[in-house]
DNA sequence: AACATTGCCAACCGCTGTAGT
DNA sequence: TACTACAGCGGTTGGCAATGT
């Protein structure tokens, strides 16, 4: 079997988004779906790939993505699923709203599974302590976190501007817009209606700039120092405080040894 | 202060499953 | 049935910030 390669080497960006590059991504997956990813970038005048795009929009910028600490009732959760379903990362994020399987297996590398393999190797010993231990929430963000406000997702930023429901062109999308797409949750599945989506013929009409131009010059709250206005002070100020990580190392660990 | 190490997370890569022709 | 194109999944990696020495 003969397969296409996912991305194009030549002229194909790789590497970190940039606000803008999100802003032409949310902007047009917002109005018109994802009706083809491969197709989707050439349209929505970005130099990625497809795979790419959808990454980008399933992982960061999709609606209701939830950002930040973990709960003490999500580990759990997590451990519990993971030792049902294993590495089931897509799986494990359906029982999980708003995260995303990618964050999932992000955690579990970093922390959880530590703490199973300190569950085991420790059922003698004292738990053993991260060597980097937050005291008061995760207080480090990566910069690309910082310049681009990952706390608020595209729908929040489209539905403070003109992109807002109100105005969008999908009748459906009250709160969130219509994404012809499937998600890790099972949410958003309906395809967008084709009167919905315009053609790539005529997208690729001499219309296209104003097309273009249209969205993100409406798009005022997405636009740098204003678009960063929206972020709470602290990223993660909304969910609290980290608080006795000691005691939720204690908790994971117990409930592991029950387990066993 | 400078350098080394560690941890986190976004993004990439390659594969599989599936629908369409 | 065979082939192709695409979406989706899971493993892995690269870059950056925090922390340690």
């Amino acid at each position: 079997m003969v397969r296409t390669p996912c991305c194009d080497v030549s002229g194909m960006k790789k590497g970190t988004w940039t606000v803008e590059e999100d802003k032409k991504l949310a902007a047009y997956i917002t109005k018109y779906g994802c009706w083809n990813w491969r197709q989707l970038p050439k349209y929505a005048g970005l130099s990625r790939c497809g795979k790419s795009c959808r990454l980008r929009w399933m992982n960061y910028l999709r609606p209701n993505i939830k950002r930040g600490n973990y709960s003490q009732e999500e580990d759990q959760l997590i451990l519990k699923l993971h030792r049902q379903l294993g590495n089931k990362w897509s799986a494990i994020a359906t029982h999980l709203p708003g995260r995303t399987d990618n964050e999932i297996k992000n955690h579990w590398h970093t922390s959880l599974k530590k703490l199973t393999e300190q569950g085991y190797a420790s059922s003698s010993s004292p738990t053993q302590q991260p060597r980097k231990k937050p005291s008061a929430g995760r207080t480090k963000r990566s910069r690309k976190q910082q310049e681009i406000p990952s706390s608020v997702s595209a729908h929040e930023i489209l539905e403070s501007s003109q992109w807002s429901s109100s105005s969008s062109s999908s009748p459906s999308s009250s709160s969130s817009p219509s994404i012809g797409t499937s998600s890790p949750n099972g949410e958003n599945t309906p395809e967008p209606s084709p009167d919905q989506i315009q053609t790539p013929q005529i997208l690729g009409s001499s219309e296209d700039e104003s097309f273009w131009n249209e969205p993100f010059l409406l798009d005022n709250a997405f636009a740098s120092d204003d678009f960063l206005d929206y972020r709470p002070a602290s990223p993660f100020s909304q969910y609290g405080e980290f608080s006795s990580s000691c005691n939720l190392v204690d908790e994971l660990v117990n409930e592991l040894m029950d387990y066993l």
